[in-house]
DNA sequence: GCTCACATGATTGTTGACATTTGTTGCCGG
DNA sequence: CCGGCAACAAATGTCAACAATCATGTGAGC
């Protein structure tokens, strides 16, 4: 609720961002700056937030507001009780674990679909993407920052490619945010970067061969090896913590 | 928007049905009365919705009737494109197609997590239920309406077993409203109860077994079944359309 | 006779104010 | 000194009115 005026001050707006095309309203206008400042971390996790305090904050009325935390709310990024008010959600691990199962599953059914339906374009498109990805790679090893930015462009493709709307909902509009939202969150630095390489890798052949059996079986240890590797740095931090307690 | 009035008359209500735990504002008992009434079929599937005239048949005003309708398109029930207005959502048999697969992947996990989280009572709640469907079924052989909605009811159960909140949201509040909105849509007496029993029983016995594996295969199995049913029961109707044409 | 432009009508988006509920502070009693 | 109760304040829920936008229907012009 504090460090909100980044990007745009809020006052002097008048129709100064067409965006995304489809920015119409008011309330779908807020929706996606209170989306992205949520996202990047701008509101801190579990802070609570007021309707006045935000509409003073954008300079509009409530009514638009509340609209906009609605769909805040539909797409799991706060969380609202009656008559008590709405907070940022704060993923804990057994939320963020839980998330993964979620997306090993919607995931490789979306890799399996892809590899039935994609068309040669797109996985033209896929092999440019891993390219990129290859070269800032090949330039920053460790940082690894763009890279996850990237995966998830990976896996939006597929999703994309897959040709099922209701599995590019489930997943682009509503998980991947909170992807996000747990990447800064945790401050998670997503380690084993060749090994993702090679996963993807071997996921695009497969879809490229035609192979759904195989795409989706890959797709499903990569997210399950992604996942493997959260729940071990997690308890590799609980370790530190139980050998050295601050309290 | 015409055969409302059907189970209550909006006009008389004073806090009369405390049916849901946490119906304590208007726009929560607005959104349940147009779920039920969009999945029901008392709101046809394409038509359009007007706000001042929902809003003076529930007798509230538009600011909760709009947020119950932003919480419904949040379900996937209406559709609203802005300045223009909402209708209710007509799935189309591709749609339909994309809710099984969609459905195939998120019940096959539930399943896997259920055979490694359900407890003892919980199993025993399953087959308590699965018991009960099967003398349902030694009355009514060909009528399947019950039946089905127990079906609904099997299917329930097992996603909670799966002690996964985001499964349980996903599916159990999205999903199966559409589930249930496509069996009143296409009318879908479903058939094949037998084979469905069968395939139910072995389901529980592999998730009392914790057979992870099994229980994943074989729900996948039944979903994919389930949609292969519905794929061949549409494409027996487009072959009765073409040879009968009554245009 | 057809097409395009314009005006009309209704509907949605937005706003500010009012009512209700909740959380808190201070006080009283045990 | 602690627990319960009551009044206050803030935030949410709700309402009615205003403004902007789009669909519809009519008329003129080609």
């Amino acid at each position: 609720m504090t460090l909100l005026a980044t990007t745009s001050s809020p006052a002097d707006e008048v129709l100064q961002e067409p965006v995304s095309p489809e920015v119409r309203t008011l309330a779908e206008r807020v929706f996606h700056q209170l989306q992205s400042a949520i996202v990047r971390g701008e509101l801190a996790p579990g802070s609570k937030i007021t309707e006045p305090g935000l509409s003073k904050t954008y300079g509009i009325s409530r009514g638009p507001l509340r609209e906009a935390m609605r769909r805040l709310e539909a797409h799991r990024l706060i969380e609202r009780v009656p008559h008590v008010g709405a907070r940022v959600v704060k993923l804990s691990m057994k939320e963020l674990l839980e998330l993964f199962d979620v997306r090993e599953a919607l995931e490789s059914m979306a890799a399996r679909l892809a590899a039935e339906h994609m068309s040669p374009e797109e996985i033209q498109g896929l092999r440019d993407v891993l390219a990129l990805h290859e070269s800032q790679g090949d330039l920053k090893r460790g940082e690894a920052y763009y890279q996850r930015e990237g995966d998830l462009d990976f896996h939006y493709r597929i999703v994309q490619g897959s040709h099922n709307k209701m599995l590019m909902n489930l997943l682009c509009d509503d998980l991947y945010y909170l992807v996000r939202l747990y990447r800064t969150q945790f401050s998670a630095s997503g380690t084993r970067p060749q090994r993702a390489f090679v996963e993807h890798h071997r996921i695009v052949d497969a879809i490229e061969a035609g192979d759904a059996e195989l795409a989706e079986l890959l797709m499903r240890r990569h997210v399950s090896a992604s996942r493997a590797n959260v729940a071990d740095r997690y308890a590799a931090i609980l370790e530190q913590q139980s050998t050295t307690p601050s309290q």
